[in-house]
DNA sequence: ACAAGGGCGTACCGTACGGTACGGTTCGTG
DNA sequence: CACGAACCGTACCGTACGGTACGCCCTTGT
């Protein structure tokens, strides 16, 4: 059961649920010094139960992160009907959605977590975190630039590069600066200008691979 | 001596160094799960000798932290006489270094220790790390933005903007991909596509904020 | 030659935390 | 009501690791 990507609705009780919460507060409070006795605490729960219910505190960690990051719902864009206003819409929706999600601070513990994590050949998280990640928002994303450049309202040679691109366009060194603590970049501070950056973003992106421009 | 950002050639003896270096391979090899013990025997000195030297672990980290993440050097790119061709061979020479920098094991360690620590509320190393890697770049790419803007080269509204933009086309998902440990992106992978990769950058870059382009 | 100090190796201490065991309570079921 | 399962709270164990103390060696300076 190496890696067990998904997780559904059920996967969960309730109450489990309730002591994954408490771990996750526990996690961006005191960042990755989660303690079982803190988490059996702070759910009112016995650390018997804990392990019952998740094996060990890897077990606990791997739950937390994999129902949170499965919590990340970006909301449907349309792929029907494609003009170029249609498409900007969809590019800066998803370029909201991107920016918002990485500088909640859920996106920043889990993130944090998961490169600790990484750091001890302990791969797991790394994964999860990635897969309900970046690769989320490519998968997304892909078919839509794919039936952009079919309708031919783009134009790049592969999809793949043309993510990726829309990845750096969008994110710049926001995420790695939240991640190290960057005093400068507060999160208010960012979330004021999330729509100058989406609607910045989304320019460049069409001027670099809009038909017109390479026309 | 809240913040030491510089660490001039003199600050640790040889010996000290050799130290400093058996840490960071430590660091690469294990993560962040660095013990004093193990430090002083793969150094061949005492744990006294160790506290005596840097204090404390976190002083010992910050140590290995600052001294090697000053060793970053990036070769200078002539900002007298600009042309076209120079500010294009500058760009690329920035994105090949911030990327080869990105992708070596050695930064990749350096970042998730920062980011780990900055879990802590200690971000001590995270501000050591940014000010030698994003700041450090943007320092020296600034300036070179802003004489190619005056000399009609480049067209942009803010550099502070120009510079986000030129990391996020260089970086792209490249960084936050590797710190949480994508068995997909190996180095080698990432390597052998760099110069591609910057010569993209670079014409993106220049496709966005050349005055040609923006006429 | 000899004292002094810097440093190595090891043994040691205290503590924090992962993991386990157990008694007591609640709740569902026959 | 009786029984058992689930679970809470707490006490407990073992260990790993940060930090300290001490004995010995080797170098350096006089």
């Amino acid at each position: 059961m190496a890696l067990a990507i998904k997780v559904n609705e059920e996967t969960f009780t309730p109450r489990q649920q309730a002591v994954l919460t408490a771990a996750l507060d526990l996690l961006v409070e005191n960042g990755d010094g989660l303690t079982m006795t803190a988490v059996a605490r702070r759910a009112s729960c016995s650390k018997e139960t804990l392990y019952k219910w998740f094996g060990d505190r890897d077990g606990l960690l791997t739950a937390t992160v994999q129902w949170q990051a499965a919590k990340v719902r970006m909301p449907f864009v349309d792929r029907s009907h494609l003009s170029v206003k249609a498409l900007r819409a969809s590019l800066e929706q998803f370029a909201r959605d991107l920016l918002t999600t990485i500088i909640g601070e859920v996106s920043i513990t889990l993130n944090r977590t998961a490169i600790t994590h990484a750091a001890q050949e302990k791969d797991d998280l790394g994964n999860i975190v990635l897969e309900n990640g970046p690769m989320a928002i490519r998968r997304r994303l892909k078919p839509i630039l794919e039936a952009a450049r079919d309708a031919r309202l783009l134009r790049f040679p592969s999809s793949e590069e043309a993510y990726r691109t829309f990845f750096g366009l969008v994110v710049r060194d926001v995420q790695i600066r939240l991640l190290l603590g960057d005093k400068a970049l507060t999160q208010s501070n960012v979330e004021a200008n999330i729509e100058a950056d989406v609607k910045a973003a989304a320019d460049q992106f069409l001027a670099l691979y809009g038909a017109k421009a390479s026309s």
